[in-house]
DNA sequence: TGACAAATATATCAAACTGATATATTTTAA
DNA sequence: TTAAAATATATCAGTTTGATATATTTGTCA
């Protein structure tokens, strides 16, 4: 059998919502899928070239006025293959959150220094909080649709989780006042 | 200048806290750490020895009963090197969540399975969520250290974001129930 | 006591992935 | 009109994971 790594599911994913070129699809990356996930062109192109040769994608020349384009279409093999994938649970759910990485060793610099983590954090959190309210209120009006309703899922879990951060960061910070005192 | 990835500082930084061996290191990841961030026995071992090399961290045989066993220490001018990391702002802070990509996805597949993807996730949250309450309990005698302070901050973190996860999961639940009405 | 499983401990490798960069064209804005 | 931004594909070195190999010691059950 074929290698299965993750970003072939990615991708055959984003394809079964509709035909992409790679570019594109590093866009859906970057904007709907951000919260959740993430993909480079390192990886993005050379999977997109295998995935044709297995067969569960078609390639087709999308080329205009001398601007180079290739728009990839998932085949019924490869939808095949991504609802098996679908299908089993969840392998890994992982945060990497180089904030709390220097929060936790951030003994050698003192509270300060933690000070000045979480206020960046929370500036960050409350600018991503905008955008996702943003998705959620554009989405409301596309709910009939089945794609949308997953994306909303999605969106609802990132402003949960947001709020959440800020909450923590606001904690966090009184509780440095008081170890101050 | 030598090169300078994230593993370099993550091992950095737990030696700053006490000398170890990559078994031990790997444990921390495993135990402490793994709420916010992992890593394998293939970056932990050579990254080691490269530290080595560069002059900041120092090898110790601390070998006994014939069982190989070498202890790192950080050494003045690792610690130099950690401090002047942590005091750079946060680069990147990411979520890996292969069940929202399931999720999100899952129009291939039904509602159905976007509810076993949620009622999973569900249990393995309610699972971190006792392990994290327990650090917490257990943290709370030693808030005098410094170090412990931190420690406790990044646990609150990871408490508050999987009571957030709980609560996401229920709602979504409950949308999908209104939606199938 | 003996024997088997689990834990301790180091190390390496292929495969996956990131982040940066190269290249070239078209569109937009000043 | 011209410079900057966006569109588009592609590759590569360096980083990291996940699995595996190897070997010893400790714990457990009979």
């Amino acid at each position: 059998m074929a290698n299965t790594k993750k970003m072939d599911y990615v991708l055959l994913g984003l394809l079964s919502h509709e035909p992409m070129t790679g570019y594109e699809i590093k866009k859906r990356l970057d904007t709907t899928l951000r919260f959740f996930w993430g993909g480079s062109y390192g990886s993005i192109y050379p999977t997109l070239n295998q995935l044709e040769k297995e067969g569960k994608v078609t390639k087709e020349d999308a080329s205009s006025n001398g601007r180079e384009k290739i728009s990839y279409s998932i085949t019924e093999y490869g939808k095949d293959s991504l609802k098996e994938w679908l299908k089993k649970p969840a392998e890994k759910d992982e945060l990497r959150y180089e904030t709390l990485l220097k929060l936790f060793f951030g003994n050698e610099t003192g509270m300060e220094g933690a000070k000045e983590h979480i206020e960046r954090f929370e500036e960050k959190c409350k600018d991503e909080l905008l955008i996702l309210n943003m998705f959620a209120e554009n989405l409301r009006q596309y709910l009939e649709d089945d794609t949308h309703k997953h994306y909303y899922l999605t969106v609802k879990f990132g402003i949960k989780t947001y709020e959440s951060y800020l909450e923590w960061c606001q904690e966090a910070k009184e509780q440095i006042k008081e170890w101050e005192k």
